[in-house]
DNA sequence: ATTATATTTCGATGATTCTAGAAATGTATT
DNA sequence: AATACATTTCTAGAATCATCGAAATATAAT
């Protein structure tokens, strides 16, 4: 993975909102929940939490899905396994001199 | 762990520079490395890193040891161990309807 | 068609963060 | 004590981000 991006989905979950989000996607696993489940837990104005919702999506963190009216939301855990294999890459690799 | 204190760490992961600092470190493992190493690695002004690192040890991912005029920067692996089991907290756990 | 529901987009304001030069501090060497 | 070295603190402007009301969009129900 590209350091760009792994900081970029870093500083994404570095929000109590959207750690707050995402951690409710994570609990519900491949089920996933609608935004206003998502709005009910965490008491945020609507238009806050999309903003915060669609900056997860952008660096992939989450997915959408429309389910008529309701949008569901969706934890991809693949790219949480990818960030976390890149924190732990090549850990403690380096030589002594 | 409290959501805010993870929101925190991952929030100062969350960028190019620090991201690049806390793997160098990671990657040196226990041995550490000095600020002078980090700065020679990373070309950026000494004032900005000082302050990058600074936010690290804040959130107590990096720790610092004065060694002569050398300050030694250590990843703090027990952190990162618990954010990670923070991210995967409750995975999937919640009950289908 | 009209109304209700779910969610987003727009827009503006306020708050936080980033950056880096200059000056200061702490430590070692001569 | 003077100088060099390693790093931080101060400061201030620029850039980015967060917040949320109002308006807009999309879908469903009557």
């Amino acid at each position: 993975m590209k350091l760009e991006l792994a900081a970029s989905q870093l500083a994404e979950l570095g929000h109590v909102t959207r750690l707050g989000v995402y951690r409710i996607l994570v609990k519900a696993g491949s089920g996933g929940q609608p935004v206003s489940y998502l709005q009910e837990q965490l008491q945020v104005p609507g238009s806050t939490l999309s903003h915060h919702i669609n900056k997860l999506v952008q660096v992939g963190l989450v997915k959408q899905v429309r389910e008529g009216r309701v949008l569901r939301c969706f934890a991809q855990f693949d790219k949480l396994d990818g960030l976390i294999d890149f924190l732990m890459e090549e850990c403690c690799s380096q030589k002594a001199d």
